[in-house]
This record gives structure tokens, C-alpha cells and sequence, in this order.
DNA sequence: GATTTAAAGGCGACCGGTTGGTATATTATT
DNA sequence: AATAATATACCAACCGGTCGCCTTTAAATC
């Protein structure tokens, strides 16, 4: 049987992260977080030291849950465009869509939010948007590799702009939770990566 | 001579402005605001009925300013695709990459932030967001009757493309600060663009 | 199998400081 | 003298965090 301590903290990580998607980071309290869990201050700071040490914490759980949605039915060996526009209908339908994060993306809300704030927190963050950033260009440098890409693009510069664009349909999925604008926002990505194409 | 009291109020604008962008509205103080302006809670309050009442006008600045730059050198009757180009250009160089407003851009740190938190500014923010797209739609309508884009293509879901990735743009770019970025969003939505012609 | 023991888990009062906001008094300006 | 502008003192509620105390649980001892 696991350990009852082992279960609230999981708890904890839980409900923090669904409050943080949905309030903030600094806009929500420890009140509220106790409130979520039914525990008390003793309780939760028995498990982190701090609100920070607990943001670490459901950092790691949010990037979990991302993985896990973000890489669904994505085949190493498959074709790298492919596997592009897979990555994105998942970001977009997947996680946004069905409200993996309640509120708005973890991963977006935060780094807006902690930019300027907390440099330890934001270039956190930062490290794995640049890691995403990594995998996509690895995989348009397959493509180039198997001849399917127009001459002369830079990887990075797409890859990082696939990210904003990512970036930028959460911000506004958001704030009017129109589905429709995450459709719109796969149709055009896809066309865009179809522009690549030789 | 300009009465003092409007000075002041300009004053407690401009300053909530700049601190609004950085640390965000919740996490603003009206304390972090009286030691930006030099006044006293009694002073502040003599201006403005509430914090929120006091965001309302910040946001009215902002949309000021905001205008003044991005509609630079924009006039009507040219070619309606460069006008978009030009729009796009000076939105991520003058606004994001002059820093116009510190931090990041104002009004998409405060449609991140508020975003159900409050219902009253999130909508009032995305009234302006729509405003924009429409603007965006009406050149594109212009620019097919010219004859000079792609047939079926769908304005508004280009239109809302657009928002999105420039308010992409200025997430990633408030957080990693990094003026190359700006240049490629710049470059990828320029070559995005070149594909709606004909 | 019953009793002891110790640690793990959780409770809740309390801390100094800050929050947005108000009422009243005081000072400049006209 | 009247009015506009600002200062001062104050409020209740809330902030993140600490600390000593109380339960619960499970292993160790008899």
C-alpha cells in the first residue's frame, strides 16, 4: 500500500497546478490551496518548504501530463512532417481542447506571468521550451535529410515559431475559449509546414 | 498652464502602465504605485475610484500609444497585403523590440493574467483583440478584390493567425529577450504571408 | 496476540508584514 | 474664502511562513 504522506502530496501537486493554470502563480494563495486540499498550513508545510519548492514540484506534473498528451501516437521512424503536424494537433486539440490544464496551458500562463518576476522560475521554463525547440528542428533536419524541404529554410527559426504560434493560440483560447479558433489554428499551421515542402 | 491634478493623473497612468507590464495587475500594489509617483494612498485615491477603475484608464493609454506605433506609416489606398507586412513590422520591431511597453507588451500580459480572473477586463481586452482582427480581415477582403490572393482562402481564420502569432511573439520574447527572435517571427510571418498570393 | 514506542502525518494558533480602500485633516491654488 | 489636491492615520482581511502539539499508524518488544 502506498504511503498516505506520498498520496497528499500527490494531492497537493494536483490541486496546485489546476489553481495555478487557472489563478496564477502569485494570485493564488496557500489559503486556497489548503481550501482545494482540505488540509492546513502545518499539513502542506510538512510536505514543501516553500510556495516556490511547491511550484517546482507541479512543474515536473505539469511536464508529465504534457509528455504523455504532446508525444501521443508520435513514431520515431515515421515522416518528420508528419510527426510535426501530429505534435501540434495534439498541443492544440488535445491539450488545449480537451482542457488537459484547466484555465489556460501551465506552461504559457506561467512564463507570462513569471517573466520579470522570478528569473529562477521563467529561465526554468524557458530551458524547456528550448528543449521543444530542439526536438522540432531535429525532426525538420530529418526532413531535409529525406529531401523533402525547399532550400536555404532555417530550422530553428521555424521551429521557433511553430512554439510562439503554439504559444499564441493558447493566450487567446484562454480568454474567449472559442474551439473554433484552435481548428483555425491547426488549418493554418498545416499550411504553413505545407509551404515548406519542396 | 495645465491644471496639476491632470498632470498628476497622467502621471499615476503612466507609471501604473509601466508596472502593470512588468509585474503584472495583481501583483501591482497600489503601495508599488505610490512609491512610482512620489504620492499618498489619499493623493492616489483622489484620482481614481479603484484599482480596476484605474486599470481601465491605463488600458485607454495604452491603446494610445499602441496605435500611434503600429499604425505608423500605414496609409490607406496602398497595396493592402504591405500595409498587413508593414502592420506585422512595426507591431514585433517597434512595439516588442523598442520595448514601447517595458516588460512586455501590455495587452497581451494583461489578457494572459486575467483570463478567468476577471470577466469584466478579460472581455474588454478581447474587444480590442476582435477590433484588430477586423481590421486584418477587411485587408485581406481588400486584397482579393484586387485579385491578388489564393481563392477560398478564409479571412478571419488568416486574420486571427496573425494575432496569434504575434501575440506569441511577445510571450517568448519577454522571456528570453532575445532580439533574434523577433527578426525570425518577423521573417516566418512574412514568408506565411507570401503564400496567400496568387 | 497484546502492549509499548517512535516516527510520520497533520492540526491550528500565531507571526510580522502587506493588501485595497476610507475618513478626515491639511495644504496649495485660484 | 472656496475649491482642488494631497497627506495622514487607520481599517479589516489577507499574505507566506513557523512552531509546538496532537493523532494515527505500523513496527518492535514482551
Amino acid at each position: 500500500m502506498i504511503a498516505k504522506g506520498i498520496q497528499t502530496r500527490q494531492n497537493i501537486i494536483e490541486k496546485s497546478l489546476q489553481l495555478f493554470c487557472v489563478k496564477g502563480y502569485y494570485n493564488t494563495s496557500i489559503n486556497d490551496i489548503l481550501e482545494a486540499t482540505g488540509l492546513t498550513k502545518g499539513g502542506l508545510y510538512g510536505h514543501f518548504a516553500s510556495k516556490e519548492d511547491l511550484w517546482y514540484a507541479v512543474y515536473d506534473k505539469a511536464l508529465a501530463i504534457w509528455r504523455k498528451v504532446v508525444f501521443q501516437g508520435i513514431q520515431s521512424g515515421t515522416d518528420p512532417l508528419q510527426r510535426i503536424q501530429l505534435l501540434i494537433e495534439n498541443d492544440i486539440k488535445n491539450k488545449l481542447g480537451n482542457h488537459v490544464f484547466e484555465g489556460g496551458c501551465f506552461f504559457h500562463s506561467m512564463l507570462v506571468e513569471l517573466s520579470g518576476q522570478s528569473d529562477a522560475l521563467s529561465n526554468h521554463l524557458m530551458q524547456g521550451f528550448n528543449q521543444l525547440a530542439g526536438v522540432l528542428c531535429a525532426w525538420l533536419e530529418q526532413a531535409d535529410q529525406h529531401g523533402l524541404l525547399k532550400k536555404n529554410l532555417n530550422f530553428s527559426e521555424i521551429a521557433n515559431y511553430i512554439i510562439i504560434s503554439l504559444n499564441g493560440a493558447a493566450a487567446l483560447y484562454a480568454a474567449n475559449r472559442d474551439a473554433s479558433i484552435l481548428d483555425q489554428t491547426i488549418a493554418q499551421l498545416h499550411f504553413y509546414i505545407q509551404q515548406l515542402k519542396k
